[in-house]
DNA sequence: TACACTTTTTGACCTATGTCAAAATTTGTG
DNA sequence: CACAAATTTTGACATAGGTCAAAAAGTGTA
């Protein structure tokens, strides 16, 4: 089975024509390590599925290279800010494990959302979805200290070690990969 | 002009039948400085809209008073997490200047929903527009000084010095207050 | 197996910002 | 107006975690 079309369905039913047009119109690509699907100063315009592997956002600040997120498999991804105002994006998105990935662009979603109203509800139960995830992580993330911060990190993704190196899982956590080694070391 | 409908209308066009279901199904409430609207433990019923006033998140950490977000009239504000999945708040909710809110709860929103094609939009493009936001203030956010920290909260809340105090802008970018206030000292 | 490259760990040192306490200032109220 | 309460500022000092550099460990590949 087409695993985005399963992932759609654990939020609403979806018609059978829908599914059809959702399958026709996605893009399916398997792409290896190290491949950006988006570079800071492009406009997002698809939205990815991603069916295997893993994603991380990324961005320069000062000159070093900085990790917003990382995206296991069955996450949703894309720059939110640019994808949605369609505006230039501030980060770069990078493929770190090879992965496969279903996709669709922004004005396909526009259409969908008119044309199937379960597809409009999708959109708008995934949203809240990221928002409540959003909201939870950041809760109390400020005033940690950087040991408290990595647990937090663990719990929200058991599995980050075996999907990013320390320094990109350091840099997500605002703190050094020194330091972040010095904690694991215990 | 009721300001929650002109809001709506940014967003969507309103059929007549919805905006009168609206207005009726809406409470429009008075409620001065220092009165919680939701506390930890309980869980988010309503989804509020300011009109006027302010309002703030926080939470106790370790003790402390921790602000976690202000909201100044024209926002949308719930405890997402809680009210969104129906789980007890983490946060507090607590009015910072004399407001005046109309809210509508979680389940009058669900038929809202059902029963208005565009109201089901409202809210996906309400929910988006909260996903810009928040991402587009957390990039960066980490590594920075508290120098910058500050700087970068007041180009998205120009007057946040004169909606609450110190201690609570503060926290609001996990610094101490008396760091702040050397900051503004120059 | 060995070499080259990448990633992680360790060490020495330093600084931004935290903490605690008290003084100064501002705000609210009878 | 004057007092009490709340808020902000200032001072002295402590420390978590940053930086830079080098060593160690891990990984891929010919």
């Amino acid at each position: 089975m087409d695993p985005f079309i399963n992932y759609i369905k654990l939020y609403i039913d979806l018609s059978h024509e829908a599914e059809t047009e959702i399958q026709q119109l996605a893009l399916y690509e398997e792409v290896a390590k190290g491949h950006q699907l988006l570079e800071v100063g492009k406009t997002a315009r698809r939205l990815y599925f991603i069916v295997s592997g893993t994603i991380r956002t990324f961005f320069y600040q000062k000159g070093k290279d900085v990790t917003y997120w990382i995206y296991p498999e069955n996450s949703v991804i894309t720059s939110w800010h640019s994808y949605l105002l369609k505006k230039p994006s501030a980060e770069y998105i990078e493929v770190i494990e090879d992965s496969m990935l279903i996709s669709l662009s922004y004005d396909e979603w526009q259409d969908l959302y008119s044309k199937y109203p379960e597809l409009e509800r999708f959109g708008r139960l995934l949203f809240q979805e990221q928002i409540a995830l959003l909201d939870d992580f950041y809760k109390g993330y400020y005033f940690m200290t950087a040991k408290e911060k990595y647990e937090l990190l663990l719990q929200f993704f058991p599995d980050i070690t075996l999907r990013a190196n320390l320094g990109y899982i350091a840099s997500m956590l605002g703190i050094s990969q020194e330091t972040l080694s010095r904690i694991r070391g215990k």
